[in-house]
DNA sequence: AGTTTGTGTATTTTT
DNA sequence: TACACAAACT
């Protein structure tokens, strides 16, 4: 118990041993908010105040989620299953599957995620003939999502007006279909919940008197659903039993766009008297100059909770800032940075790339790739997201669930197998006609046809080529454990026959059938229900890992949304410009430029030692060159805590008066294009050394000896004091940038 | 039925 | 610019 609370520092130990009472910790960036919840549940369990299976901890990420029972495990011998350990839509699908009945549901419902859902949305609106023009799939999508999260159905959305008629009729078959097809898309997931435990009494006052302890994650992050969710679990007013411990930062609220409601932290407050916010400030990571200037920046954000950030840490390095002229001369002088970073022996994954939008990653990624330096973007397409992968799951939705419509029309004719637009349209109208789902109207339409005559139907095509596949998948299947159901189901469908017989560039693609096989083995392994439809909601619910490379020592590129969360020795933020960061479309939003103020928050705060900032005034964007303006985020930091390594005076060069670079001091990169838009330096950073160089005793043209590099000469330098770095040109490995407080040289 | 050409459109994203 | 998706072609 004791080694648990040592080196808590008063206020984490506060939240830590909190009594049995609802409590908000405001945990700023780096101020040991994972630890402190982690440690407050290993504290009640150690204590004795309570049992793991009267805590319910709840986060949004499976990774998070994961992190969480990895850490507990390790402050613990004890045995924490029975704890109730995942993210919001994870704990409301097992009392969705535990209660299957009383919530209305198939005992195989099927999870639909995002993809799926707009595939459901699409297939209505072009039933009902509705122009993408008049209402685009994404806003009706966004509509019902929306509803649900405010907690409303179909029958209880606004229809006045011609359009929210439309959308509310739509709304109304997209339940409908998703009732025949026993279908639950995430927010459903959580509403369904929702509902079940509001109206069936015996079932909440079951987990009411179960939990004690309900902890919360990220709690800014939380959307009004959730949050009703959390409050009728734990109960209010006379009727409270469990204690919330929320956990979270409103100045990292960067969620608001998904209707993340920062409101809920007020709320929570109130709502269940809470007496004091426990506020944890002391930062973990990054140095005072960093946290200095993130602190400055979020101060122009009205209405917060309030907090400061302070380090025991010293104030370190400036937060350099670099003015480029051109996307192409920013990326170029990140590339130089990072190689001198490198060099002084980084790990190049303690140095990440950030930026706003994703189009950003392109003239980055270019410029790594020209210069050797490996890296890895995150984001992208998951694992159960690739197409072979998903048309597999749906031959294995169709076996355990086969009323699914969509997961029938996502293969019925894949492998094709001749049912082309007329076939698919008359199963339509005869679902239609007889109001079932598409697959009883397939086995009627087959049915049929063995009563009068199979004319000519080759075997295996048509529909009863496919009516026939799904059942006789589905009696292979019978009994066998789930490896084996996969292997089948992969095997019978065609897919892999289909990918082998295709001329090229499907090996990838074979490769994931064969590893959704080994999915599903280690899924046996751990999970604890290895039964198909939990293996297809596992699917539906943790996406898969973005990449499943191995570990590879690379420079990490990724949106600052993507960042949160992380942290890295040396952090750039690139594209500083008004109208990418802040995003112009954000102007139009409620509060979106502190949104916006928060992300660039966010982003600073992940560095620990070296923050860079850049902005490039011209830039192309969308297939055109733009000329900006420096994001107001910049001039927000106090220049105090800023080191320019470009004068602010520079002024166009790059694409709108090509090179240019003047006056003394600065540094002048150029570049020239060739061919299809390749570009190479035309000259590196040369900056003219106004006087000789005295420290240390070095000076430009002076010869020096690395233990690394071998020697070289001095060729330039920047800074001084700690914060000096000079450039050497080593005759093997040529020229580097190293710092003096780093590197080992040795003058000859 | 599959391939090609054309058009439109560009934040952030987890479950 | 570049990609996704849809209409149009063969």
């Amino acid at each position: 118990m004791t080694a648990l609370l040592t080196d808590l520092n008063p206020e984490q130990l506060e939240a830590v041993t909190w009594p049995h009472q609802s409590a908000l910790i405001l945990a700023g960036a780096g101020s040991g908010k994972t630890r402190v919840l982690t440690t407050r549940i290993a504290y009640l369990l150690q204590s004795g105040l309570t049992q793991p299976q009267n805590l319910l901890a709840v986060t949004f990420t499976n990774k998070a989620a994961r992190e969480m029972v990895a850490r507990i495990s390790t402050m613990l011998p004890i045995n924490i299953r029975g704890m109730w350990i995942g993210t919001f839509h994870g704990l409301c699908h097992r009392m969705l599957r535990a209660h299957y009945e009383d919530a209305g549901l198939p005992q195989a419902f099927q999870i639909l995620d995002m993809a799926d859902q707009l595939a459901v949305i699409k297939r209505i609106l072009k039933e009902r003939s509705l122009d993408e023009k008049v209402l685009a799939p994404r806003q009706l999508q966004w509509f019902i999502n929306n509803a649900k999260e405010e907690g409303l159905r179909a029958s209880q959305v606004d229809t006045r007006g011609s359009f929210n008629r439309t959308l509310a009729e739509c709304y109304q078959v997209y339940e409908a279909v998703s009732m025949r097809g026993g279908t639950v898309d995430f927010a459903e997931l959580l509403l369904r919940c929702y509902e079940l435990l509001s109206r069936n009494e015996i079932l909440r006052d079951h987990y009411r008197g179960r939990f004690e302890h309900i902890l919360v994650d990220e709690f800014q992050d939380t959307n009004r659903l959730q949050y009703q969710w959390i409050k009728l679990l734990a109960g209010s007013g006379s009727q409270q039993h469990a204690a919330i411990f929320a956990v979270g930062d409103d100045d990292q609220s960067i969620y608001a766009f998904r209707g993340a409601h920062v409101g809920n932290m007020r709320d929570l407050e109130k709502d269940f008297s809470v007496p004091k916010i426990i506020r944890l400030e002391q930062n973990y990571r990054s140095q005072g100059n960093i946290l200095d200037a993130a602190n400055a920046l979020i101060e122009n954000n009205k209405g917060r909770l309030g907090k400061n950030l302070w380090t025991a840490a010293g104030k370190g390095e400036s937060v350099r800032i670099y003015y480029a002229a051109t996307d192409v001369d920013e990326t170029s002088f990140i590339v130089d940075e990072i190689k001198a970073l490198h060099a002084e022996g980084l790990s190049l994954s303690e140095i990440a790339l950030l930026y706003r939008s994703n189009a950003q990653s392109r003239v980055l990624e270019h410029g790594l790739f020209n210069a050797s330096i490996s890296y890895r973007v995150y984001g992208g397409m998951r694992f159960f997201d690739r197409q072979e992968v998903k048309h597999a799951l749906a031959y294995l939705r169709l076996v355990a669930s086969p009323d699914d419509d969509n997961a029938l029309l996502r293969v019925i004719n894949f492998p094709p197998r001749g049912i082309g637009a007329r076939t698919l349209e008359q199963l339509q109208d005869q679902a239609e006609i007889l109001g079932t789902s598409l697959w009883q109207a397939a086995l009627k339409v087959c049915e049929g046809r063995k009563a009068v005559t199979t004319r000519g139907d080759q075997p295996g095509r048509g529909i009863a080529g496919f009516v026939n596949l799904v059942l006789s998948m589905q009696q292979a299947c019978e009994g066998q454990p789930l490896p084996e159901i996969i292997r089948r189901v992969v095997d019978q469908s065609g897919l892999v026959a289909h990918y082998q017989a295709e001329r090229e560039g499907n090996n990838e693609r074979l490769e994931n059938l064969k590893e959704l096989v080994n999915a599903a083995t280690s899924f046996v392994h751990e999970a604890e229900d290895d039964s198909l439809t939990a293996f297809l909601a596992h699917a539906s619910l943790e996406g898969g890992e973005h990449q499943a490379e191995g570990y590879q020592d690379a420079v990490q590129l990724m949106t600052v949304h993507a960042a949160k969360g992380l942290e890295f020795h040396s952090v750039f933020i690139s594209g500083l410009e008004e109208g990418l960061f802040p995003h112009e479309n954000s102007r139009n939003e409620p509060n979106g430029l502190e949104e916006e103020r928060r992300l660039m928050y966010v982003a600073m705060t992940r560095a620990r030692q070296r923050l860079y900032l850049s902005y490039a005034e011209s830039r192309m964007l969308h297939g055109q060159v733009r000329v900006n303006v420096p994001s107001r985020f910049v001039d927000e930091i106090p220049e105090e805590l800023l080191k320019r390594l470009r004068s602010s005076g520079f002024s166009g060069a790059g694409y709108r008066q090509g090179l240019s670079g003047t006056g003394q001091n600065t540094v002048s990169t150029a570049y020239s294009r060739q061919g299809r838009g390749k570009h190479t330096p035309v000259s590196a950073a040369v900056r003219v050394a106004p006087q000789g160089l005295n420290t240390a005793g070095l000076h430009i043209g002076q010869q020096v000896s690395h233990t690394k590099f071998g020697t070289g000469t001095i060729v330039n330098y920047e800074g001084n004091g700690s914060d000096m770095r000079v450039q050497v040109n080593f005759h093997q490995t040529g020229t580097k940038w190293l710092s003096l407080t780093y590197a080992k040289l040795v003058p000859l």
